[in-house]
DNA sequence: CTGTCTCACTTGTCATATACTTGTATCACA
DNA sequence: TGTGATACAAGTATATGACAAGTGAGACAG
C-alpha cells in the first residue's frame, strides 16, 4: 500500500493544533522548521499545511508564516450565509428600503467610538432590510462625513459600505444585547413598543486600527437569533464574550 | 511556536498599563527608553504602541510622547475574562446558588438537541448566578442522565460540569437570542415580566461530535451584552451569525 | 511680570540593510 | 502523481540611522 506522506504530516499538524499546543492566533514553526522536524521536504509540509488551510484551520500571510485561525470552521459545518442568501434559500424575496440619508452632527455615543477628531458630522444612512415586503431589521450606518461625502443615496441603496469605501479595513468589533422596542424601533419594525429586540453594535476599524465605520442593527426578537460556532468549549460554563454593562 | 517580539512587547505593555503602573492619563516612558529597557528597537516599541493605540489603551502627541487613554476605548476580548473575574475586579462579590437538581425527561428541545438516544431521561440543575447577592444571571443545564449519574448536589455546586465530565470535549454551538422575561426568568432574576433578557442556548459536543450537554443562559438585558471582536470584516453589513428562526 | 528665544527632548517619518518567511517555478525521480 | 531538491521572487519583522516637526521648560531681554 502506498502511503501518503503530506496527509500523515496534516494529520499530526491538525492533532497539535487542536489539543492547544498552538493556541488561536498562534504563529507556527516556519515551513523549514516543520520541514526538519517530520523530516519531509518543504513541498510535503506545504501541501499538509494547504490541506488544513482549506479545512479552515490554519491560515498564512507571504513572508509571515502559518498561524492558527482565529475561528476555525469544522469540516462537517457548513458555513453559515448571509441573511441575503438565507431569504432567497427559502423562497422569500429580500428587499430593502432606505429610510433616512443626511449629514448630522455625531450622536455623543457615535462620537465617542469614533474618535474625537469626527466629532464634527457625520452622514447617517438608515436602512429597513426586507423579507417579503414585511420588515426583519433595520440598519443604521454613520459614516465620517469626509468619507461619506462623495456617496448618493442611490450608491448606498445599491451597494454595501464595504464596497464603497476605499479604505482597507482591519476589523471589527461587535457587541449584541437586547433591549426593548423604543417607540422608532417599533414603527420600522412593525412590533410592539417595548416588544424585545436583538441589539447589534458594530464598530468597523481601518486596517492602521482607527475607526472608521459605526453600525447599528435592531431586530426583533422573535425572527432573529446569533449562532457561534466555539472551536474548544470554555473552561467556564459562561458564554464567552459576555460582559457585564454600567 | 515562534514568537513575534512587538506582539510581546505589546502585551507586557498591556500588563502593566491595566495593572494600574501608569495611571490613566499618565505618561509613558519614550520610546528610546522603552527600546533599551526592553532590548528592541524603536521601531520595534513603536509598533507594539500602535498595537496599544488600535486597542484605544493608549494615545500619543508628536513632540510630548505616549500616555494611557482615560478612557479605554474598548477592552481587547482576548483578555476578557470570565464573568466571575470580572465581578472581583470591580470589586463585588461573585457567588451562585443550585435553585434545582433533578432527574427528569428531556424537554422535547433538549431531546432533540441531544440526538434521539437521550430521549429518555436527563439530569436537570438551575442556578442562579449573584454578584453582590443580587441575581445577574440563570443558567440550566442538561446532562443525559447516564453522564451525571455520579454527580452530587454538592459536586455541581463546587465546580464546573466541563471540570466533572471526563469526556473529551470537542467544541460548542451557542445561539443568542433576545426574548421577554417569562415569570420564572423574572421571580430568578429579579426584574419584571415582560422585560428584555439576552437569551443563550449552548450545545456542547465531544471530540467525537455527539452532543453531550445543553445549556441555557438568561441575562437581564440591562446589564449584560455581548462582545465579538472580528479579526476581518464580513462581506456584507448583516452581523456576522445572525439566522432568522422560524 | 511678560513676551520671546533657545535648547533638550519627544514623536513622526523616511531610507537602508539584514535575516527570515511564504509563494512559485523548474527539473528530477520513482 | 507524490515526493524531493533547488532557486528565486515577494513580503515581513527588525535594526540602525537620520532628519523633520511638535512640546515644554528655562533663560533672558524688555
Amino acid at each position: 500500500m502506498r502511503q501518503v506522506r503530506y496527509l500523515a504530516v496534516a494529520a499530526e499538524l491538525r492533532a497539535q493544533i487542536e489539543a492547544g499546543e498552538v493556541s488561536a492566533g498562534g504563529v507556527l514553526p516556519s515551513e523549514a522548521e516543520l520541514s526538519r522536524a517530520y523530516g519531509v521536504s518543504r513541498i510535503t509540509v506545504r501541501k499538509a499545511l494547504e490541506h488544513l488551510k482549506a479545512e479552515g484551520l490554519v491560515d498564512s500571510r507571504q513572508g509571515f508564516g502559518w498561524f492558527a485561525s482565529v475561528r476555525p470552521l469544522r469540516q462537517g459545518l457548513g458555513r453559515l450565509g448571509t441573511i441575503e442568501e438565507q431569504l432567497s434559500e427559502s423562497g422569500m424575496e429580500p428587499g430593502r428600503k432606505v429610510v433616512d440619508f443626511r449629514f448630522v452632527p455625531a450622536p455623543d455615543w457615535v462620537a465617542r467610538l469614533l474618535g474625537p477628531a469626527e466629532r464634527i458630522e457625520v452622514l447617517q444612512v438608515r436602512r429597513v432590510n426586507l423579507a417579503d415586503g414585511t420588515p426583519f431589521a433595520r440598519v443604521t450606518v454613520w459614516l465620517p462625513a469626509a468619507l461619506g461625502s462623495s456617496f448618493s443615496r442611490d450608491d448606498v441603496e445599491r451597494h454595501t459600505f464595504y464596497e464603497l469605501l476605499d479604505v482597507p479595513l482591519g476589523g471589527a468589533t461587535q457587541t449584541i444585547g437586547a433591549a426593548a422596542a423604543s417607540a422608532r424601533d417599533a414603527a420600522d419594525l412593525g412590533v410592539p413598543e417595548g416588544s424585545p429586540v436583538l441589539r447589534c453594535e458594530r464598530v468597523t476599524r481601518a486596517a492602521d486600527g482607527s475607526a472608521v465605520l459605526v453600525a447599528e442593527h435592531v431586530f426583533p426578537a422573535h425572527r432573529t437569533e446569533f449562532v457561534v460556532e466555539l472551536a474548544s468549549p470554555e473552561p467556564s460554563m459562561a458564554p464567552s464574550g459576555l460582559r457585564l454593562v454600567e
